[in-house]
DNA sequence: CCAGCAAGAATGAACGCTCATTCATTTTCT
DNA sequence: AGAAAATGAATGAGCGTTCATTCTTGCTGG
């Protein structure tokens, strides 16, 4: 019995990286070729598999979808959340602007970003699972503003956290949008008007100690 | 000759409104379903019209999908030429926000502005028209910025100016996003932090007379 | 030690369907 | 009557998905 735990485990994590070997390819050619346009056929190719054999490991199309979706959220949750606890908020914000633009890997991508979020105003589905993580993104900034201030923060009264929250989010959802569009805009002009928009936000650095 | 010449302005005057009427269709289903779920056949019946008429008067679906991209385009400027012809520029951007929630009729609607933007990172033509509007976009902007003192402006020098150029289109394309993913989102709430962010950034109502 | 075997993993041809596009035909105008 | 406008069935390519089949793996009794 010791011996068919073990199996089922170690089948378990060859699933695992089965799963995840589509999942990449599929990010890819959902990059290059959007939602509706990269086949199944040529996400199977990239993955160097049959297109038979990704229906073991998911359902359909519309479940890789969702599932790279949730991926990408949760990585770029993780990224936000790089923001803020270090220094130089402007410097790191301008330091995510590259990496959009050059789409790295590990990224949430810009070109994914757009497509999600139009693919969002149709697909309910879709729309949930942006809206939670976009929630908690928000709820992140808003706790931020309010720290007291004998946190180094300005302890913001509530509806006025609330309302640059949300134009945080603009702001950087702003520059995702940019940076698909533009890859070859030099970051180093946004810099210098970066710095005090974020200072009236009250996005700034922690005070040193 | 008179007759011809009126009989083929008259001709002309249909094949325009019918131009139009398929592309009005167009962007009804393009917004709804997205550019690559929109079928043709979809197309047609919203239009009124057989799916083989609209060959008459559009090479391809791709000239229907590049002409609605145009329309929009030349929209999207005449909106944003009236933020800056009149006053209270912060109250102005409010209301086309709203505008963007509801997805109103003549104005760009948010969904398809994501659909575009999504799509231009892989369509060479789509993106040469969308980089063209958007150079003059910024540009507008930037002029705005750099009027001099005399004439109600700040007069910055062109640097700052075309920091804040960009930075601006990034604000209002972030409003754009944000308005796709939450049409149920109180715009109220923005306008607090939105007010003194655009005082900062130069865009300011015009001096009384 | 190994021959044989069950079961999971993987294949890729086939299926049913939808799509953009075409064109022989009919209808509508002048 | 004749030209232009409009139709909609036909076409063929491509799609997501399925499934009968083959390959691989590792356990088993002898």
């Amino acid at each position: 019995m010791s011996a068919v735990r073990r199996r089922s485990a170690q089948a378990e994590a060859r699933a695992e990286s089965q799963r995840e070997r589509i999942l990449d390819a599929a990010q890819k050619c959902f990059v290059e070729q959007g939602f509706h346009g990269a086949s199944m056929a040529a996400i199977a190719e990239t993955a160097d598999m049959s297109a038979g054999l990704m229906y073991r490991y998911f359902e359909s199309k519309n479940a890789i979808m969702l599932a790279i979706i949730a991926r990408e959220l949760e990585g770029k949750r993780a990224k936000i959340e790089e923001l803020y606890t270090d220094a130089d908020f402007p410097a790191k914000v301008l330091e995510k602007f590259r990496l959009w633009q050059t789409g790295s890997a590990g990224v949430m991508n810009a070109a994914l970003f757009l497509e999600m979020s139009a693919e969002a105003t149709r697909a309910p589905e879709m729309a949930r699972a942006i809206r939670t993580s976009d929630t908690l993104t928000r709820t992140d900034f808003e706790r931020w503003l309010r720290r007291g201030r004998e946190e180094g923060g300005l302890g913001l009264p509530e509806d006025v956290a609330r309302a640059r929250g949300v134009l945080m989010q603009c702001v950087i959802e702003g520059l995702v949008v940019r940076a698909a569009r533009d890859p070859e805009f030099d970051a180093e002009i946004l810099g210098e008007a970066l710095e005090p928009l974020f200072r009236l936000m009250g996005f700034e650095s922690p005070a040193p100690p």
